[in-house]
DNA sequence: ATCAACTCGATTCGTGCAGTAGAGTTTATG
DNA sequence: CATAAACTCTACTGCACGAATCGAGTTGAT
């Protein structure tokens, strides 16, 4: 699963309307400016956004975008299904599992394919904008995404030696 | 982290090779005519796993492609970092620690992406080819991986009624 | 010697990503 | 009601990358 550019505009986007959600539209001009995208690409993006129902527009002067929706209603994997696709790192799940019937000789193969992509849909579809956003309100019912062993802390603790293999 | 059709090419060959590990070299045309590959692009792709020492060819009538090195010593990652680049999702890990350090803003989203792209790499690093073909060999010490909670069983258990959310 | 087999640069074709342009429509507000 | 602010939408471009294919060249087994 790969996240374009435009996938991540689209995040930048909706992190920046969380933020400000309840305080009326936003122009996509502010948006692009604050957050620096590419304005007419930014349109684009939210057009999309907005016929998945993910945020509204209010037209004419003093329009703009919002939410539809409480930020903790929001899941990355919304965003990210909507704008770059399976979140499996090849094809998607039905297809994997079909594969992982029916291809005996790479069975073991695609199995893990879905492990992966398991693992990322658990991440992905337990985190919310408001688990993303600094909010102060009381956001989805816990941090971003319970904590795994493994899983870095949100401030990350930078020990300078410390490199591991890199990808 | 998207898996290429050559990067499923590549795994492919590199199972078939492990089947047959200590029998002898393979022809280019014998592993495309038994996996169904385009031959003059798996070439290509045996010649880059050549490149970086993983498999090896011998020249002249009678040769072909062979591991260099034990199946259970060849890491799923060794491969698909070799054809399809980085495992995170956007960017490389190094990229992304250091938007975590510096783009406060966004530190919680480039956090996730990293936590997506660990969970990735824990899953490809510790699988090796030894682990996805059927091997009687000892290969690596466990199955493909340490079964967590959520990963689906080998054979899966299909249960018509039960569709899940899809990608 | 000769042929199987690998080596490798060049080329093609199509698709998808990233971004731009501009005309059209809606509506708040003076 | 005029008008400018703002979204809507279609079209288009440039480029890079993915997925191959071709063919000439080199090496080595027998």
């Amino acid at each position: 699963m790969r996240i374009s550019q435009k996938g991540l505009y689209a995040l930048q986007a909706m992190m920046m309307l969380a933020r400000r959600y309840n305080q009326g539209a936003i122009r996509i001009r502010d948006i692009a400016y604050e957050e620096d995208l590419p304005e007419k690409f930014l349109e684009l993006i939210l057009l999309e956004l907005k016929n998945a129902r993910i945020v509204e527009s209010v037209r004419g002067a003093k329009g703009g975008y919002q939410l539809r929706r409480d930020p903790s209603e929001i899941r990355l994997s919304d965003i990210i299904r909507l704008i770059d696709g399976p979140l499996a790192p090849f094809g998607d799940a039905e297809q994997l599992r079909s594969l992982i019937d029916r291809d005996t000789e790479h069975r073991a193969l695609y199995q893990l394919f879905l492990d992966v992509r398991n693992a990322a849909a658990r991440i992905l579809e337990h985190t919310t904008l408001a688990d993303i956003v600094g909010g102060k309100g009381p956001g989805s019912k816990r941090g971003p995404v319970k904590k795994k062993a493994g899983e870095t802390p949100v401030l990350p603790m930078v020990v300078p030696g410390s490199r591991r293999r890199e990808d």
